[in-house]
DNA sequence: TTCAGAATATGAGTTAAGCTCATGTTTGTC
DNA sequence: GACAAACATGAGCTTAACTCATATTCTGAA
């Protein structure tokens, strides 16, 4: 089962800066050029490739490509939002009632582990965000938010005892060490990843571990 | 007193792409362009920063320009060098036999407060490596391998049961998210940052004394 | 069915940023 | 003073992002 208190999260809609066609055929023509532009991208890399290159792979003139993106940029943030959206949909069926009555040790465990299957099996994530990071990081930021506000949702039954701020630096010093270590992980060696992983879990649950009631207080 | 176990630390030099002048007038000309370059990708950012402005604005004609730097890129990672060269340094300074000789709580309290000043003192490295990060990964991995380095060179002490491997990936996870933390927190307005600062030390101190020998004693 | 207006299609052409290169000048060394 | 190497210069070349005038197709109200 899973839970809708995210439903008022941050959304990456409002972010769009392309236009999103109205007519059957054209969407067809904008899901070409942004599978073209994909590979294109991993392929060569975001500043290496040409929109006449994407245009002319997916078969469409250089003006229908601008009839929908306004500018090459807007085709990155068009594809980085397609694999945020897809995290968003992982991340909403992992927060189950269930999951969330985990243990916290179990659920953080299960949820770095859950990242690191993601990026395994969306491989174009990497080289997609890659290149937005540093271009447009409100992008990733509200993929992290939606993470952000899970922890800050649990937190309170780690440690009754912890206040507000306690809660958002906590989450974010969390989310933002995880989603960092993940990231890295997944441009590692896959024996070395593995270890990784172990230790990100690790990492993180000595952090939580160290807020929780009955171990030390230190709030 | 410094330590010199670190001589041959991984250098940046070798990746120098930029053609260092060999007359004084001319080093003169190159600081010049890359004191404008700095204060240009600052305000601009890097993509819309114009060859032909920085020339204009560094008073040197845009051949000149390219007479030193093969292209715009080795602009920038002249500025990363620099900085890395700066940080190199202030690491190199703050790594004395003393300092090692801390308890590892304290070496890490100190460790995180220094680079968090470093960040501080000098604004222009989180503009500049914005932009790097992306494009050039070699260039902070390079920063990050002397800490590694170091880690890896002080971890033994903690716990003298750990393999190679194990110390392998302690100091590279502990570097990456004690980085990754610290970048994130340069953004951050002053009052949460310091509470970041806080939490960055808690995460790694909380780490690395779930792999200490008897739990407490760390001298 | 009609038809107006919205949406889409097209590619030659404009703009401008990165970079080159032929030619001239300065600096260091004997 | 002579010679080479380092440096100086800016008009102009190349090319990639993007525009726009014009033509065609689609949609839904009358």
């Amino acid at each position: 089962m899973k839970i809708d208190s995210m439903a008022e999260k941050p959304s990456i809609a409002s972010l769009r800066r392309w236009r999103k066609p109205k007519q059957a055929r054209s969407l067809a023509r904008v899901n070409r050029i942004l599978d073209v532009a994909e590979a294109i991208f991993i392929e060569q890399g975001y500043a290496a490739a040409t929109t006449k290159e994407i245009a002319a792979k997916a078969q469409v003139p250089i003006g229908s490509l601008y009839q929908f993106f306004p500018d090459k940029a807007a085709i990155l943030q068009a594809l980085a939002e397609r694999y945020t959206d897809l995290l968003d949909q992982y991340l909403q069926g992992f927060n189950t009632v269930e999951m969330l009555q985990l243990p916290l040790a179990e659920y953080v465990k299960r949820l770095i582990e859950g990242i690191d299957a993601f990026f395994t099996e969306y491989s174009g994530y990497r080289a997609t965000f890659l290149e937005i990071t540093t271009s447009m990081p409100e992008i990733d930021e509200a993929g992290d938010n939606v993470l952000i506000q899970t922890f800050e949702s649990i937190l309170p039954k780690l440690n009754d005892a912890l206040s507000a701020e306690d809660i958002e630096a906590i989450a974010f010093v969390l989310v933002k060490a995880i989603g960092h270590l993940q990231w890295i992980s997944s441009g590692q060696p896959l024996e070395f990843r593995r270890r990784l992983v172990a230790e990100t879990q690790r990492l993180a649950l000595n952090y939580l571990e160290s807020y929780s009631a009955r171990s030390r207080d230190t709030g």
